[in-house]
This record gives structure tokens, sequence and C-alpha cells, in this order.
DNA sequence: GAGGATGCAAGAGCGGTGCTCTCGTTTCTG
DNA sequence: CAGAAACGAGAGCACCGCTCTTGCATCCTC
């Protein structure tokens, strides 16, 4: 399971062939990302990547156990980006209300940039692949941004009140208010806050799959409109 | 183009021939729905549909000219069902708050029960695969039926007012003032409305894909307090 | 340093896919 | 009734993921 973890690139390699192992993998994943970046997920072929690299198809074996394992490397990768991407956006000393909008639209500049590999994350997932649990932690990365800034908003200013519908406290998972900003949040922010990362996720998915077309005219002029609204219903103050 | 739907299906049959026709694209595309249900888009193969119908691969090609057009004409299908879905869970004598909760959840039933139809509907497009132009005007019963409950509701005792940012209209679509209910909306409500449309068919999918497993507990009382919360940003008097 | 164990690349092969072409046969039409 | 059109079946092409075998290079150990 997700043997290239274990050789090669993790650990520092001592011989010529260890040497020779990372390098290939590394190679390796490189096609494949760039070969991602063309077709998409469901046009990566382990054949057209072992041809890019001129070895034959069952070399590449030898590096990844099957095609979803290659796919599970480009998950990992794609996970860690826009989580970099969501945390390069946020401008720690800014006023919360901006670096609510900077986060969602660094996210939005990512996924724009990487359609394919923003589907892959986020999209419909391919019947028989499951993610492996592993990448969990990875994917918390970019939401956690988020709650940091409104749990800054929170312990500055204080966030406006919320006078809308109430969530169900069983509807939570328990440990969704441990992992957020080490429980500042209460059941109903954790809620929104849920809802906000759901939705920040689904209006990019809208606009790259083309559900918007002949529905909104300037999309980034929604979208910008969208992040507002969301910053506002958890309680930062817009206008 | 989409040569199913002019031979056969449309046209009354006269021969015996286009009777026989029109009868075995109705069974090639049952076959297909059900292998949809069962394995999902990408796994959907025409040759194993040709198989459990007991004739040959290249025959079916004289009923659809590809995958691709067998897959639309599911997209049809599927885009019919959960417009009447949406309109089957509407009670229109009942107050608008709860038609509101209805048609959501009537969407999330239908969702639930067709996973894999609602994946080809709203999740990531095949890379290479572009949904005719034609599929527009059938997807827009579902949203439809969500503005029709809210038109109601401001014909009716009215909207709450909003209090959220504003939307730059620049980034509507003119013509959806138009589409929806023949200009009952502001621009600031038909903002709201494509996003409640959005967050609908968003939360949905998250719910599907999995992305909620350790983040929500009980998913139908997430799912509930999203209505809700989604029904109040529009102006329903919820509580 | 020699020799056995291990890692590796390549090729052939299996069963699957979408799609095309040809070749008889059936059916409709003028 | 004869020609035209539609049809089903089969072979074939190029691709896919994946497995197995074969021969060679490298590494480790004695």
């Amino acid at each position: 399971m997700l043997s290239f973890l274990y050789t090669g690139l993790m650990n520092a390699p001592r011989t010529a062939r260890e040497r020779a192992r990372a390098e290939l993998t590394r190679e390796i994943l490189a096609t494949a990302r760039r070969q991602l970046g063309e077709v998409g997920a469901p046009g990566l072929s382990l054949r057209s990547v072992a041809r890019d690299l001129g070895m034959a198809s069952s070399a590449v074996y030898r590096y990844f156990a099957s095609r979803d394992e290659l796919l599970t490397a480009l998950l990992i990768e794609s996970y860690n980006e826009v989580g970099e991407a969501a945390e390069g956006a946020d401008r720690p000393k800014a006023v919360p209300e901006n670096r609510w909008i900077g986060v969602w639209n660094g996210v939005r500049n990512w996924a724009l940039a990487n359609r394919h590999e923003y589907a892959l994350l986020f999209g419909t997932p391919v019947p028989g692949y499951a993610a492996p649990h592993l990448t969990t932690e990875i994917a918390a990365r970019m939401p956690l941004t988020l709650a940091r800034i409104v749990a800054d908003a929170k312990r500055g200013n204080g966030l406006r009140p919320y006078t809308g519908p109430e969530c169900d406290p069983s509807a939570i998972d328990p440990a969704m208010l441990v992992l957020l900003e080490e429980g500042a949040f209460t059941v109903e922010e954790t809620a929104r806050l849920i809802l906000a990362w759901n939705r920040l996720v689904g209006i990019i998915g809208y606009e790259l799959h083309g559900h918007l077309n002949n529905v909104t005219a300037d999309d980034a002029a929604f979208f910008d409109y969208a992040a507002r609204a969301e910053g506002a219903n958890l309680g930062l103050a817009f206008d």
C-alpha cells in the first residue's frame, strides 16, 4: 500500500540504485502530473506516462503498484498545493475581512490554474477508487486556514451576532469541534464554517465545470459576492 | 448529432422496422441506465450493454453514434428525473417554508437513490465530453422549482428584508432575470437564488462523495440545517 | 573479490475498451 | 418485383490496466 512513499522519496537515498529509484519516481510523478493537467484524471494513462519517459509500461509498475496509486500520489501532491495556496494567500496582519476574501481568491486562482487537479480533489470520485485515509489531514489545511481567520476575528473585535436558523448539535461530528482551532467555536459556528468551506469548494466547481454558463455574466464578481456573503454569514463585518 | 432523438423515439413508428428500432432503442437505454446505476458513468461500457442484450457491440452503433451520445441520453433522462423529483416534492398549497424544505429533501432523496446519475449531472464532467446545449432548459426545471417557491412567498406575505453584502449587478447574466419567474426578482434576489441552487447541489454532492465523513455526524440533520439556513437567507421565515 | 540475493527493464500476453469497416441478410419503397 | 435502404454480425485497429517471464545490472555478504 502506497509503496512509493517508503522507498527513495522519503528516506535519504544511500546507494546509487536508491538514488536512481528516487529520481525516476520523481520523473514519473512529474510526467503524470503534466498529463493530468492536460487530459484530466480519466485520461491519465500509465502506459502513456511510460511512453513519454521512453520506458516499458511494465517498468512503471515497479514504482507505482497501480494506476490508482499513481493517482493517489497526485492527489496528495494536489492537496498540499491547494493547502499552500490557501495559507499563502492569507495575510495574518490584515483585517479578517480582507484575509477571508484573499484566501477565497487564493483557492480560486489555484483552481483556475489547475482545473483537472481541482477536479481530482473535489470532483466526483472514480467508482472503485477510495482515497486513502492518510489524505484527510492534508486535506484539512485549506479549511483550517478559513477557520483560523474566523477564530482570529472572534478573539479580536468579535463576530457579529448570528440570527439565522440553528443547527442541531447532533449533526456535527464532535471531533470537528476540537479540530477547528482547538474548541474556539460553538457548534453553531462550526456548522457555518463547514457550510462555508463546502460552499467555497462548490462554487468553484460550478464555475470550472461550466454550470454557471448562461447564469452569471462575470464569474469573478459573482465569486467575490459569494465570498462576502459567506464571510458575513460567519459574523465578519463587510461594508 | 443526437441521432437517437429523431428516429423511432420521437416520431410515431410507422413501419415494423421503425417499431423494432424504437423498442431496441428503449432496451439499450434501459440496460445502460441499469449499468449506470451499478458501476457509474466511467464504468459504463457500450460493449457490456451489447453483451447484456445479446447483440454485437457494433450493432449498438446503429442506435447510438458513440458512447458519449448514449451518455447524453442518460443525462437527459436524469435531468428530467431530478426535475420531476423537485416538482413532485413541492406542495403548492403549503406555506413557502415547508415547500422549500420539501423540495430540498426531494432532490436529496432522489440523489441518494440515484448516486451515479447525480454524479453524471452535477459531478465532474468527463474531459472531452461537452453536454449539448439542448440540455440547459431541461436542467432548469429543478432550480425553477426553487425560484417559484420564493416568488410565491414574495407575492404572498413578502420576504424578510435582506441585510447582507450586495452583489454587483454585472455579475449576473441579464437573461437569468427574465428566466426566473419572468422578472419577479431583483438582481440581489437572483444572485441569492443562484447561490441557493448552487449550495443545494453542492452539499448533496459532498454527502454523496464522502467529503462529509468525519465532519458531520448526522447528514440528514446537517442537510436540514443547510436547507433552513439557505431559505432564511432568501427571506423565508423559519422559526 | 567472488557469488548469491535482490532490483530492475523489457517483452509478450490476457482481457477489456471505443470505434470502423465489410459482408451478407432483411426490410421497405417506388 | 427490383432497387435502395437499414440492419446484425464479425473481424480488426489502437488503446487501456495489469501480470508473468526472461535476462541483466547492481548490491550485499561471506
